[in-house]
DNA sequence: TTATTGACCGAAACCGGTTTAGTAAAGGAG
DNA sequence: CTCCTTTACTAAACCGGTTTCGGTCAATAA
């Protein structure tokens, strides 16, 4: 096999401690031996066996990162922000793919306290009690990134302030002399935040909730469009008056854009359609999607920095972080013509 | 800390190498032991550390697995076929995000001979010297998925047969009667091997080739829909009676139609145009593309097949695999009107 | 009765690093 | 010349598993 530290230690009479400081970087070492022990490595084709390490230093610089679903929107920008920062600090990233499954999730937080990870950044679809349970257990720092867990779990998370920008939302298309308008749901966390954050807006400014839910199951988010799709036909027949829908992702606008256009409907000329996320094909001319913008690599990064920051034991109670957001104007949603305007048309926000 | 094996062998009276024995399901073990084993690891809540296993055992069972871009389109899937089989076989999977970078990739074979990764799935998007001094040097099984490495190298890989379904694509076309087809070529590996079947088609059909190559950075592959505009651009003006375009990716396609948008030409009325690799918004209503389809899944489980048969030795010279492909059939691409036909009208594939 | 066999288990070496505790030699202070 | 530091290094324990080799004991065969 692949030579051993004790090899290189033998080839340059040297001993095995000393090798190893070498490597670690310990001052107290001659400038001569270091440079021996270099050219033995060399020769002999020496490679540091990591398990070793990882056994006796008793940490692995491995941290492990869920997925919730490979297909996710968020997770390559999510995982470039968090895997950059780590990388800086000398750890690794294992990836773990849950396919939207909490048992996969359990598994990989077994594995996790197997392999020793020395911290998680996880996104779980839902906070089962054997999951905190298990958190609990395995005594490895976490932090939930884009999912808010229980308060009395004590997980710190860093999400985006949905709440926050699905009022931004509603404010930007009330400013555009919208007051009918109607808002799809998804069924997650996420989702329900979204629509707290339109139901308030709707009470706080008087302006009737035209909200529909649409139950994709958990396991099937990928069917958004086809979901979108049949939740305008619900707002269509519901609320035939709607001048404006926010849909709580791009995906669902894309979605009811697929109804609006084959009932002959166009936008924004007969109705407005915003959406939320900013996927990467919203601002093809055919769509041309007014939505919220997240900043995903800034969120991983943040995950990132409140791990490193636990571990480090940098910050004993960390704080959860809510990320703002802005909302990109483009051409799906307008204002709506005087005289089909109701509301009020100063044109800004509350 | 946590329990180790010898608390759990304290606790209750055995040896180490009995507890050991135990948890590898050795059957020398009479069962009234290895209840009271099982007992103990409950009430210690032990878990076994995986780095010294791995140590011992002189095996991680981890595979590593480089995306070379975490946009990649092809990724979740390829992903996905691989993590299944492997996982089926007690195999991790790490994922190294390579971001289109030779660097990161070295480094990443270099983090994989450190951790002792059991085998490797690559897709390297250069073969450089050095690349293949390193795969020689670290001595890790690999297979390439999707990209073919040079034949004197020794590394098997798996790819579609890109030749074969770009000829298979412009047989289609003929079969619908288009004579003057444009080819958009993407400036990759896998790009040059379509153009390739696109040529020789042409040649054999005596028809004229009229490619384009579009020169992205290797670095800016996700800018494929400004290049697919650009290219059609190109088209128009020195082959303006073309009546279909042969996009060698779908999002050249869809850049492609973009530009045919502006300039006021319908699809498919006026142009016909394809596109390869069907990508998930490919079949919306607005651009109902007909294209390549590779199954993906099944790249990436044969990938980790092959893998696992030159670990386990099961194979000592793997023969390389070329997957076949299928033509989707949509709206974007319909036969040519008899008077603007000049070609074979058989409606057939050749 | 003795040898053989098989079931069950333990002692200790081993994997390849890190780290602690300590030592020999050289240099400086008194 | 002795004592005290420093410098440069080493021996050996340790991390927590696996594995080899062998031993004990009871049952069976000779």
């Amino acid at each position: 096999m692949s030579a051993t530290i004790r090899d290189v230690a033998k080839y340059c009479g040297v001993s095995v401690s000393t090798v190893s400081r070498v490597l670690n970087g310990y001052t107290d070492i001659s400038e001569e031996t270091a440079n021996r022990v270099f050219a033995a490595i060399r020769t002999l084709d020496y490679v540091p066996n990591d398990t070793a390490r990882m056994l006796s230093k008793k940490n692995t610089r491995i941290i492990g990162l869920t997925i919730p679903d490979i297909k996710d929107p968020f997770f390559s920008e999510n995982a470039a922000g968090a895997e950059k920062l780590l990388q800086e600090n000398g750890y690794q990233i294992f990836y773990g793919n849950m396919e939207r499954s909490g048992e996969k999730l359990l598994k990989f937080l077994q594995q996790a306290r197997q392999m020793r990870f020395d911290g998680l950044i996880i996104t779980p679809d839902e906070w089962s009690e054997e999951l905190l349970d298990t958190l609990q257990r395995i005594s490895i720092p976490v932090v939930s990134l884009r999912r808010r867990p229980p308060q009395s779990s004590g997980v710190p998370f860093v999400d985006n302030d949905h709440y926050r920008s699905a009022m931004e939302m509603m404010a930007y298309l009330t400013g555009l002399g919208h007051m009918k308008i109607a808002h799809i749901m998804l069924p997650t966390c996420i989702g329900e935040i979204r629509r707290e954050g339109y139901r308030d807006f709707c009470r706080i400014r008087g302006i009737e909730a035209r909200d529909v839910r649409v139950d994709l199951p958990a396991n099937k988010l990928d069917q958004a469009k086809e979901n979108g799709y049949e939740a305008m036909k619900i707002i269509r027949e519901k609320y035939p008056d709607t001048t404006a829908v926010f849909a709580g992702t791009d995906q669902l606008a894309i979605g009811a854009m697929i109804y609006l256009r084959e009932a002959g409907l166009s936008v924004p000329a007969d109705i407005s359609v915003v959406g939320a996320n900013d996927m990467d094909y919203s601002s093809l001319p055919w769509f041309d999607l007014t939505t919220i913008s997240l900043n995903r690599t800034e969120m991983g990064r943040a995950a990132a920095q409140m791990l490193l920051d636990i571990i480090e034991n940098r910050r004993p109670h960390p704080e959860n972080l809510l990320l703002g957001s802005t909302i990109v104007e483009r051409g799906s949603a307008v204002r709506l013509l005087s005289g089909e305007a109701e509301g009020n048309k100063d044109g800004k926000a509350v």
